[in-house]
DNA sequence: CGCTTAACGGAACTGGAGACCCGTTTTGAA
DNA sequence: TTCAAAACGGGTCTCCAGTTCCGTTAAGCG
């Protein structure tokens, strides 16, 4: 992305036409779709001229990748309820909120389709997904600690659990989960998780 | 998608060139993803010239659209195993060979793309898998007959479960699911099911 | 076996998104 | 305060995907 040939200049307005092309991305990405996107239209929108676009991040695909690696950084703390059931709630619903968010909801199905389109976007992308699980991972590991769960379960899997059948819904059935959805989700991750079917090292046939 | 003032003439050529230029379509989505389509690439493949595909589907999104349709008409018919784990493996291995496979796992997600891009893709792509689980739903509802699950189960609901691991895999961590996610996959949607965590009307809090 | 016309295909046209040039503004260090 | 150069922005050009024109092929009916 940023190219630094002998000094680099991170100040003042280069960090503010930064954070207004990104936002201006994620406004166009949220309303236009993933096609539709326009280099000079997100200038337009920033306020900024569109070479500074075309310099700064080269082609569409990089802009989206770096809108995404902004994203991970600011990841929203988890809500400690005490018990897993309210835990994985809690994380089901904020997700499930997310994505029913008219702008949010649009900006992440735009996101993935553009990260199937090339391979620095969906590693930016899978960097994001991390980033969250490794936010919510704690939870599981406590519930494990409090003998709810089995000694040698994947913690990282139940979270992964948690959303996958909220993005499928999204994703193939068309529209937005809604609250009941997700704690169906947040029901069946737990239900399974106590099952065993997340115990790590699962060799067998 | 097909007009017919007065006379249409499926015979013969027409079917012909459709199905050349579906099958390109498959195949260059395949190859060069969802953006980088060119009408006049697919036209090149299908050895057609490049104005009929601009007449008969007025634009890539019809065409994927189309080639959708066509795709949910093809539904294979699934393995009967007689038991649940078994039908459910057999399900969700399906799915991971196909989205494993080289051709077939870059086209779907080229696919969910498209669909991402476009209400007409997105209700195409939502009616085949409507069909894809109107396939396997039957060996849910033998499960409750058996008396494996909970009278009220919803077994459409069990299906998307065995799924959505899967494509959540192959779509948000970047990389096919393998024969292990597969088992684990179906291990985990029984166990939420006889759990009870997709019984029908669910209007608890 | 013709004849009408739906459907196809080659080739030329066109609009707009991306690439670029060059003058202007801002940065940051001396 | 000064100044070299890093970064920005307006305007222009280019290239090609999508569109259109019109002559050609073949489907299907009598």
């Amino acid at each position: 992305m940023e190219v630094s040939p002998g000094h680099v200049r991170p100040g003042g307005r280069t960090a503010r036409v930064r954070e207004a092309v990104l936002a201006a991305a994620g406004d166009a990405l949220a309303e236009q779709g993933f096609d539709h996107l326009d280099l000079a239209d997100i200038a337009r929108r920033a306020q900024v001229g569109k070479t500074t676009v075309y310099r700064r991040w080269g082609s569409i695909t990089n802009l989206v990748a770096d809108l995404l690696a902004d994203m991970a950084e600011q990841s929203l703390p988890r809500t400690e309820t005490g018990s897993l059931l309210g835990d994985l709630q809690a994380n089901a619903r904020l997700v499930q909120r997310t994505l029913s968010d008219q702008r949010q909801g649009r900006l992440f199905t735009a996101v993935i389709a553009a990260a199937t389109c090339d391979p620095r976007t969906a590693e930016a992308l899978r960097h994001f997904y991390e980033t969250r699980i490794d936010e919510w991972a704690p939870c599981v590991q406590a519930a494990i600690e409090r003998g709810e769960l089995p000694a040698d379960t994947d913690c990282r899997e139940v979270i992964r659990a948690v959303s996958a059948p909220l993005y499928y819904r999204l994703l193939t059935v068309g529209h937005a989960p809604d609250e009941a959805d997700a704690d169906q989700a947040a029901e069946a991750a737990i239900a399974a998780a106590r099952a065993g079917a997340y115990v790590k090292s699962w060799q067998q046939s």
